[in-house]
DNA sequence: ATGAAAGCGCTAACAG
DNA sequence: CTGTTAGCGCTTTCAT
């Protein structure tokens, strides 16, 4: 039993530029302005191929039309995979603008793999796309040798090469200090820091802010107080166990995320502790999950879908020509007060 | 300050076949064979003309290639969001054998919106994509009065409009079965069930499997023993805080999907009861987050990255035009135990 | 086995 | 403002 699609009868030679053309009575070139340019044929014309593309259904051809001005209208993303929760609302937002303005949006996985990574842009190379966004990889493929860029791209979040390519990102580092300065403004003085992983500058950045907080607050840092969570729910229980262990424990933890925050909420209830009565923890992005854990999570609140956004609407304009005011755009961020943090229980400094 | 991409230099006009041709003493159509059909030339040229194309950086110009044959080599995937931590797994499936078989992935985002599902279809119908793998939506618009489609599509888990289109799914119904045999071999008699949106027909299948499971242990179906949970986290708190209410409360849940078990789990904690020791709760999907819940939750698992190999390989070999063993595909799934599930503390039925 | 030529459907000079 | 003409880069008859 074969599937039935519709075979080539005559609705399936699908109509086109010139069939409209011979129906308005007019030439090819001419249909073609009036549909795509309409302002530069008198009125009647218009609205006669209108007229006539309408009734016979016409579509235009989009891969002829790409053939012919060397623009496919279609965005290439990149990323490793969706797993990461942090993921859909910025896809949602490049989606968003792209469908505004009349782009398309390729999807290529790359399991940060280098041949796949190297595969997908090729692709792209061969006139499948106009530009591409490049979500948390990094990029040395699309690079020459002499630094410019193979095509138009513009990096979401991650700055990993140094290079001075268009970019969309938050400032991590004050971010990290505003989740900081509230466990401070609280009266926490011994704070933890479960940090990401070694090699993200976001996670550097994170960490970096962390210290920033200790130094403006004259809090000596502690270096057994900052322990590896690898952005992840395992990680963020292994951390949080490692902290238990010390012999002077922290009364509040700032994770560089919200998963390892959540693991080391898991932990800690498992141990038989409170949270905030024993420990307060924040954490970071607020994913999905924040509201909805057992307590609800404080964190620093990313714009995620304002970033797919601005990212999107940054590339199209570089395709478009447009001189860029910015060429790094950063968001804002904002911290999100839940019911994980709260005053220490005995505070360690008397006054 | 502009962005540094490659301007109209000689390394930008990028070297077509023409120019490959050439380079290796061929004409055009020859140095075409060789690289796309190298068995209908001699051995010389084509290694002539592989030659020339390497020393060449030749990149094929795929929308040339896709005027001609009228193949873009590109599958749409429409959905209505990401947010689903169900999705992520089946679009790492589709993406996986699209990019083995020579495939680009395109993604539209519906939000289950009309207007955007039409106008990402009609982005198809101008011959962006060769065909359509639909998850989780109805596609009305894809049908034309007839009943044939417009083109080619593989629908993903539902099949809502009762068409004949080829389709991958799990058997909901003997899924929700083996869930509740579980419950009941542990020796519970009065379960409730936490169904999801009534609209859905995988809602409707899981409630039938919870019902034959009953009928098959001889148990009395108690109306007040479903309850809707939304398919969500609050859903599923809010029907949990129903099924505590009752006069004679069930021993075990089993929830329609693994966010409102968790919710229903989060409730009871908050209520001050224990899972598994008061109340038994099975899941269902087994998404990521289920293994990290507290307790891990007992599920049934789709098979989720199988689901979206096989229904990207079901289209390709559509478009490849092979005649089709089997136009639906159901794969099938697995019982995951883990600790949100015990024997009811008091056996309600005295033997 | 190879080459010449036509053309996929569209847009963009260039004349008029 | 409109029509004529020439391709975009490739594949594919049709000859040879």
């Amino acid at each position: 039993m074969a599937m039935r699609t519709i075979p080539d009868s005559p609705e399936n030679s699908r109509t086109k530029l010139a069939d409209v053309a011979r129906l308005a009575k007019v030439s090819v070139s001419t249909a073609s302005r009036a549909l795509t340019r309409p302002e530069m044929v008198s009125r009647e014309t218009r609205e006669a191929v209108q007229e006539a593309a309408m009734q016979a259904g016409y579509q235009p051809n989009l891969i002829a039309r790409s053939l012919r001005t060397h623009a496919t209208k279609a965005i290439f993303v990149l990323l490793p995979g969706l797993e990461s929760p942090f993921f859909p609302e910025i896809i949602r937002g490049l989606d968003w603008v792209a469908h505004e303005r009349g782009y398309s949006l390729m999807l290529g996985l790359t399991g940060c793999e280098e041949t796949r990574q190297a595969s997908y842009l090729s692709g792209v190379q061969r006139q499948r796309a106009d530009g591409i966004i490049v979500l948390d990889c990094q990029l040395t493929h699309l690079l020459r040798t002499d630094g410019a860029y193979i095509l138009p791209v513009v990096q979401v979040l991650d700055r990993l090469d140094g290079l001075d390519c268009p970019s969309v990102s938050i400032d991590d580092r004050s971010a990290a200090r505003l989740a900081m300065e509230h466990l401070l403004g609280l009266g926490h003085r011994r704070i933890a820091h479960i940090s990401g992983l070694p090699q993200s500058s976001t996670s550097r950045a994170r960490l970096d802010g962390y210290l920033d907080a200790l130094a403006a607050a004259g809090i000596a840092f502690d270096e057994s107080l900052v322990v590896n969570g690898s952005f992840s729910i395992d990680g963020g229980k292994a951390a949080a166990s490692a902290l238990l262990a010390l012999a002077q424990r922290p009364t509040a933890i700032f994770a560089a995320n919200d998963e390892s925050a959540i693991g080391a909420s898991i932990l800690l209830k498992t141990r038989g502790l409170s949270v905030p009565g024993d420990m307060s923890i924040v954490g970071f992005d607020d994913i999905e999950h924040c509201a909805r854990t057992l307590p609800p999570l404080t964190t620093v609140r990313q714009p995620r879908f304002a970033i797919g956004m601005a990212a999107m609407s940054l590339l199209l304009d570089v395709l478009a020509g447009k001189e860029l005011p910015e060429r790094h755009i950063v968001l804002p961020v904002e911290l999100v007060v839940r019911q994980s943090t709260a005053a220490p229980k005995a505070v360690s400094q008397p006054s």
